[in-house]
DNA sequence: CTTAAAACTAATCAATTGATTAGAAATAAA
DNA sequence: TTTATTTCTAATCAATTGATTAGTTTTAAG
């Protein structure tokens, strides 16, 4: 009976990703999110409830991309040099088509901070609890290191790659080609 | 002839620093300002133009802040260990209080990116610039690098730098710690 | 005291925001 | 074909935004 849907929602999620991704949440309207996702304010209603959902919805197609990204990383886990692969990949990733847009996930994590709505929250916090069990997992490739050396480069990779997600979108790719190659000389 | 003020404009811009250190330059509104400065928003007009200008004004009062640790850090460099003290005086700036506020030119950074106002960017370029060469100036106390190290060593340190001030915004001390003494592990 | 100039208060402006509505159009089952 | 159901269009809602206005109060020079 029912008139069918014109667009397919994961399409439209893509391109509402794109723009949170290039604007962050504040600065995206609805009105630039149904002109670019081509449908209009009601339909996004229909589909995802309202802005906030939307943005969660962009938020988790992104994780999935991350996610492939993880793949590689947790497939190809022989120590220190799969790291930095994956640092490789993760700038060559947030930098994709010439775009300095950062890393949506780092985005979100500084415009909101602390004070981040609790789902987005938790979606961040998970991904990036994954990603520091592979990072903790190939460090121990090193026998040698004790636990609380491991613990501690944890962290030092954590808040690297944080800030290596802002790098890629203010700084040009000397300046961050010489940031990872560094990172991991004192490894 | 004319009424006195009955505010000190550099004390209600102190009070604006503070509101848009904590909430970014977007989720700021005039009325928060109004309320957090103790003056109307026509006086903030009045003295202020406009909001853009505020934040700009608000921008240079906190580099003259972050100024006090560049004066230390110049007037102590004597090496590797100078920049680490800085490091750390910069991560205790940016977390005084217990806020979790980050750096306010590096928020400002991730919010705007390369699309920031013209005279915010010059700003803080300027105050990146002044940085870069005091780590170039303490790095050089070691005479056995040659200049591309160098050049290497202060685009990490730059980039560094700007991950401890997402880092003040987001995590714990103790990774906030390990984060800058791994830093200087490889240097 | 008078008065001109500036600062203040409070209200309001147009524009934009996220969200919703009423009604027209489309579609598949009966 | 009819009809119930959903989608879609376009307009609109109240709330908030940055900015401005009209009118009052204050102040110091003359």
């Amino acid at each position: 009976m029912p008139r069918v849907k014109q667009y397919n929602e994961a399409e439209v999620i893509e391109s509402a990703m794109g723009v949170f991704w290039q604007n962050g949440y504040k600065s995206t309207s609805l009105r630039m999110l149904s002109k670019e996702m081509g449908i209009n304010q009601f339909s996004i209603n229909a589909s995802f409830g309202n802005k906030q959902n939307l943005f969660l919805e962009s938020l988790k197609l992104y994780r999935t991309k991350l996610q492939q990204l993880l793949k590689t990383f947790e497939e190809n886990s022989n120590g220190i040099e799969s790291i930095k692969n994956f640092f490789y990949a993760f700038a060559e990733f947030s930098n994709q088509n010439e775009y300095k847009r950062g890393c949506l996930m780092i985005n979100t994590m500084s415009e909101f901070g602390l004070e981040v709505d609790k789902e987005v929250g938790a979606l961040i916090s998970n991904y990036a609890e994954q990603l520091k069990a592979l990072f903790k997992k190939n460090l121990e490739f090193n026998t040698t290191k004790d636990n609380d050396t491991i613990k501690r480069q944890v962290n030092y990779l954590d808040l690297a790659i944080g800030g290596l997600g802002l790098a890629t979108k203010v700084k040009d790719n000397t300046a961050i080609e010489d940031y990872i190659e560094m990172t991991f000389n004192n490894l």
